[in-house]
DNA sequence: TAAAATTGGATCACAATTGGATTAATTTAC
DNA sequence: GTAAATTAATCCAATTGTGATCCAATTTTA
């Protein structure tokens, strides 16, 4: 083999695109130049820039040049902490009608049970915010909890360290005046309810209205 | 015995790899410089190595080299490494659909034209699975990056590594049968002309019927 | 519009490099 | 002193980078 495989220059590529060398939409250099630059065979360049096309990081059109598409590698890590509210609810929106449909098929009583419970809780935290905040978060993870789906848990799971984070608590205890957690107390029943009755498509609108809820009251919070 | 055992350059290196000076996906070096940097016979040394191998660290391929397999238990977590492919799926049916509708709101036409580009591909690639397997994948990433929602293109992504998982993989591979690409093939096309024509309810219908031809063969792969 | 230059895509034979395996000599531990 | 492990020296087979060449798509130039 010669001295650097692929994996190497695929690497080398990769950190430049982080560093910023090579800026997003920008060409790189024709692979016979760039070849030449690095000390490596076209072909060996080649199969760099494949991987990173597979990775999502490169887009090359025959005939015209290889692109930058990545938005920095470090949107992976990152995205998680610098993802706004409103990215958040749009993230919610997708995972949890969905998983309500999955718990109607997956559910089991002592799930159903452990959710009244919850509703129970945060009925009586009407009057305190960061008690609410606290068990609503428990509730859609117990909900997450009941398609018995792995993935879709750890999918909640990574969401809620979003929710967690400072300024999103702010932002949030600010929509949480009292009258709009009693509109949440009895969304969260309806949902419930209709899990309980086994009806898929009324829980996943019942979510719908409830995730709507929120994001009005977020967008109003963040006018003011 | 020699002043090393074969045990403690097993040590050294495992050392080496939690400290980070090997990182995943990295080859290490050959086995002679290796040999001679630490002190030893390469035959201590691969007894080392294949010590590490079989605790699940390292990985050999002769003629090609010694890499670090993708350890660091937390960053890839349990949930996603023993997803089952019907997890899976279910995942996407929840993300992916709403995934559609966003991106008639935030899509750009720079990206409906590269996922016209990809079916271009993937309509050529009919009749290889692999290729089809790696442009099918950079579809769905660049249709969640339409959506502009960094959560959700992290999710994703996140996603996508699982889709990359040996058996799954193969497993995958038994479902894609010239027929079933075509279907694929076209599927995706009506989920584009939806996108195109900024219907995201008909987007979203056509992503669900694309997920539940998915799942069917994939079931009946199972079967097999 | 047409031709020329430039770019990525693909393939091939070849040489260099890599891990795998075997054997015999040497060192170490008990 | 014996048994064990390490070392050292080879050879083998697999992999892959190299360099050259040709093709196809695109862009630039005339």
């Amino acid at each position: 083999m010669g001295r650097r495989s692929f994996s190497d220059v695929a690497a080398d590529i990769r950190q430049s695109i982080e560093d910023g060398e090579f800026q997003r939409f920008e060409r790189l250099p024709p692979s016979r130049l760039l070849a030449e630059k690095l000390g490596v065979a076209r072909n060996t360049l080649r199969d760099a820039l494949y991987q990173l096309e597979k990775e999502g990081l490169l887009e090359t059109r025959a005939g015209s040049g290889t692109y930058v598409t990545a938005m920095k590698q470090d949107i992976v890590p990152a995205a998680l902490e610098e993802a706004s509210p409103l990215e958040l609810i749009d993230a919610r929106f997708a995972l949890e009608p969905h998983i309500c449909r999955l718990s109607v098929l997956h559910g089991r009583r002592e799930d159903f049970e452990a959710l009244e419970m919850y509703c129970t809780q945060m009925e009586a935290a009407q009057n305190d915010p960061i008690s609410f905040a606290e068990i609503d978060t428990a509730f859609h993870r117990r909900l997450a909890a009941s398609t018995r789906n792995n993935l879709l848990i750890w999918l909640i799971s990574q969401i809620n360290t979003v929710r967690s984070l400072d300024e999103w608590t702010r932002m949030r205890h600010l929509t949480l005046e009292e009258q709009i957690i009693q509109q949440y107390n009895a969304q969260h029943r309806e949902v419930l309810n209709a899990l309980r009755s086994r009806e898929p498509e009324r829980a996943a609108v019942k979510m719908k209205e409830h995730l709507e809820t929120a994001r009005v009251s977020l967008m109003r919070a963040a006018e003011a």
